[in-house]
DNA sequence: TAGGTTTACGAAAACGTAATAGTGTTGAAA
DNA sequence: TTTCAACACTATTACGTTTTCGTAAACCTA
């Protein structure tokens, strides 16, 4: 067990100052030629790394990114760590993860922990909680000590911050729109309740594409389902004597379990019934049948977060006070990948 | 903007020293009541919280688990992340997740960054290319700095740590059992390539649970995966005239793959052909029919994980170089879940 | 009042690093 | 002989904490 070895200790083996070990080892000119290279001989032997707590302590930087998320067992937040620990990685930050569980307290909790230095900025997603609250005061906060932060997908209007969403309204639109083009004419919705931004917008959508088209808003085929355990019985419920030719699924998950609950009725999918469903993943490919789904690209949304808040650390740096907060608020474009449910 | 007050500043406002300061919040009986009052409450308007960093460069532990991971948009990896974050977040721990993307090359580069300090601890699973070369020196390395390691599912026996794994080989045994318990004769195998530590184990029960059934082991009967695109096509053509009336599948992937391969060809599941899969994931779940599957708790294998290494970390702690390392390997319980795809 | 004990606080070191500002020696130019 | 510069290296500071040790002042005891 050999611990890792320090400037101190190298210096002390040799000899020689901890400024001369560490300047050597930068290649500092201040340094002779002979001193330098026994230093690096030896810091090479002992495999020397500087330790990167005392660089952060020394550098007031981490070049770590806190990511704040609801679940992390769940595709379109996967694909999201994905694309931000990609674009992190490249530009030598590492990200370090902490779940909120939907719970407004344990998303503040985790914040406070990642504020106190121990990361350069956020990017997250708010819980379910937090968004049925509206209490944001943990992340002005945050912002005011003067820590960036990104929001990605759930994000609020309240918060002044960069920001990186989809168009859910007219993506939304644009699917029932296909619905429609394709002649269902009595479209069913099933969505999540409404404090979840995201939700509230594509009913939104749903309902504008609706009206667009002339075809009649019907209150009794939107359904808002909290708890997701009870869905199958819900939706089996809304399939039974409406006449209902198309189901327009806020996630994949709404959607099979429609599918599901259509066979169990008799009905065929997609000639009976077709299906559609927001969140491109891993379910929509591998349902039978596959389901046409609106892709929200998770990577590219981490990819963006990611770069936006990169980009506002190192620029944060150069000129300390610059206070020239410009927020930006990217949209990812979303669209239709045709599959099996919809004909 | 106002920045996070310190110690120090703190120390000069209130004209006293840094010491008396650090002593009045952490309550010491050193310092008066007038004083420490005083001191706390001031603390408390400018909501001083102390600096992560500064307590571990000062205590050399940053109470960070350090996970290593080939991938995340993975049903099985994200919850045995889950389990980690979980017991982690229990015991005041955060999680930093590197993705080695099943390259050794990043798994190296991955691990050293994050030994030079940032974390007290490792959790992690080897990369295809890592099983692949064989080469495990960089964990070797960072184990003989006295940083604990936990691996968890691709493990290996080179490395002396602690572990924890499902018995792949005695849970493949057990799904091929059930397969032959309910009549059928010719079942094949669809798994990956031999390197990967856990599609060997698999492939071992499966052939012991064959030979000990007094049925044939048949080389054609086995394929193996390298690329998961294609996998559909070599699935197809095993699945041609072979008379095979079952499949155990090593992922729900390549289950699932199984199943529409076999509707395409009229075969009916489960009627005409059994199917088992091995990982309990989202597609089993709600893939038509539901898919049988050999659940291995991703979650449980998370927290046992985290148990482990924390155990590990408060105990060493506590008499410093007390060497009696008796590493344990923990092996996760698995059963049988039984849905549609067999009967 | 000398001696000892308590009270209440401060100075300084330590964790590991990097950068700024020295310091002492040598050799050469004035 | 003085002055200056170049060279090669060291001391110190700072980042923010905690903790050990130290020390004045106040109080108590004989």
């Amino acid at each position: 067990m050999k611990r890792k070895v320090t400037l101190k200790q190298i210096a002390k083996e040799l000899d020689v100052s901890i400024s001369t070990v560490s300047k050597s080892l930068r290649n500092s000119l201040e340094i002779g030629e002979e001193t330098r290279l026994k230093v690096q001989a030896f810091a090479k032997f002992y495999n020397y790394k500087p330790n990167n707590i005392a660089l952060s302590l020394k550098n007031r930087k981490t070049k770590t990114i806190g990511i704040i998320i609801p679940e992390i067992v769940h595709y379109f937040f996967s694909t999201v760590i994905n694309g931000i620990e990609q674009v992190a990685n490249e530009n030598g930050y590492s990200v370090i993860i902490c779940l909120s569980d939907d719970s407004f307290d344990k998303e503040v909790r985790n914040m406070e922990m990642l504020a106190n230095g121990s990361i350069d900025g956020f990017i997250m997603s708010l819980s379910k909680e937090t968004q049925l609250k509206g209490d944001f005061h943990h992340i002005t906060e945050v912002i005011n000590q003067g820590m960036p932060v990104v929001m990605f997908d759930r994000v609020t209007s309240d918060i002044l911050c960069d920001k990186v969403i989809i168009d859910d309204k007219s993506a939304a639109y644009e699917a029932v729109q296909s619905l429609i083009d394709k002649g269902r004419k009595k479209i069913a919705l099933v969505t999540t309740v409404d404090y979840v931004s995201v939700g509230k917008l594509r009913t939104d959508g749903y309902t504008k594409a609706l009206l667009d088209n002339g075809l009649p808003f019907n209150e009794n085929l939107i359904i808002k389902i909290e708890d997701v355990d009870t869905c199958e019985v819900i939706i089996g419920q809304l399939l039974e004597d409406k006449a209902i030719d198309a189901v327009f699924a806020v996630n994949e998950l709404f959607a099979v379990t429609s599918i599901k609950a259509a066979n169990k009725m008799g009905l065929n999918v997609p000639e009976d019934l077709a299906v559609i469903a927001f969140t491109d993943g891993i379910i929509s490919k591998y349902s039978t049948p596959t389901i046409t789904t609106v892709s929200q690209s998770g990577k590219k949304m981490g990819n963006k977060a990611a770069k936006m808040l990169i980009e506002r650390l190192e620029l944060e740096h150069e000129d300390d006070e610059e206070e020239e907060e410009n927020y930006k608020t990217e949209v990812i474009e979303t669209h239709l990948v045709e599959r099996e449910s919809t004909n």
